[in-house]
DNA sequence: GATGAAAACTTTATAAG
DNA sequence: CTTATAAAGTTTTCATC
């Protein structure tokens, strides 16, 4: 069931703590960092991207100069809870730009929503505009980030 | 109170898109991608990267194969709303491998959090050696992942 | 594993239409 | 804005210790 994976070792590891923080490392200035030949480190990390562990490498936006300076986190519930309605409503929310992470959980609500907007303001006109135009939803509530205290794209290895 | 950015245009939209997806593309490819030249496609991506739009480049990671497969949302009340009180919990939690995520909260409970482990089994050795381990907590709750319909690191431009 | 080296490509800067 | 050019640096492959 679960595929077999061979064991990283320290050098793995900070290869990838390395290019987590920074994606545009030269390889010279990698190997130099964590400690190995460029021939090592250059077969490390294709190793590590080829197995898959290294996934891929994205430019990281500033939300606030975009104007999404506010996170939201919203639970939902629905009136209906069969595959088909909560996938449907999964995949409207998945098309929304203030949408950065949905997520179908166990527990009282049905959908966890995390939100970028604009102040009080751009929420609200996210829930007139865009939220509540899908059909479905029993119930919801809102919490607003009033502070980050993390927040990384992968976990830290 | 907020600064003037300037209007970002199409193109720089679709650089900032580009990248986002594959922050490894040679400007000579980007160019192409967006349909300008190169020395134009060059300076507008220097632009953005000054002027701050564009806050880095990372490695997005495999949670699965490095064993942390399952995402589980988290909602904490602290014993006591002080400043401190909650400034030191959050501080505490951003120390955690497993914490990828942690907001402070309005709302009905204090902390929200996205902590990334290895089923329930791995929750449950979190829960025990690690959260439960930090003092202040009154009530938590939690909801288990159970499809993820969306994630990316930021707000699509 | 390490080191060296060569070819192809990229980055960065600058000049000119 | 474009095209063109050029030096310096990087990627990628490959041979050798």
């Amino acid at each position: 069931m679960s595929p077999k994976n061979r064991a990283l070792d320290n050098q793995d590891r900070r290869i990838m703590r390395a290019l987590q923080k920074n994606a545009r490392l030269s390889n010279a200035e990698l190997a130099e960092l964590v400690g190995m030949s460029t021939t090592a480190c250059w077969n490390r990390t294709r190793q590590l991207e080829n197995e898959g562990y290294i996934r891929g490498y994205v430019a990281l936006l500033d939300q606030q100069k975009l104007g999404f300076a506010d996170i939201v986190l919203l639970e939902v519930t629905l009136d209906r809870h069969d595959d088909d309605a909560l996938a449907r409503f999964g995949a409207e929310l998945a098309t929304l730009t203030e949408v950065l992470e949905a997520y179908l959980v166990s527990g009282d609500y049905d959908y966890l929503v995390k939100v970028a907007v604009d102040g009080t303001a751009g929420y609200e006109r996210f829930l007139r505009e865009k939220l509540y135009k899908i059909a479905g939803i029993r119930h919801s509530r809102s919490m607003f980030a009033l502070r980050c205290m993390k927040s990384i794209p992968s976990v830290q290895v």
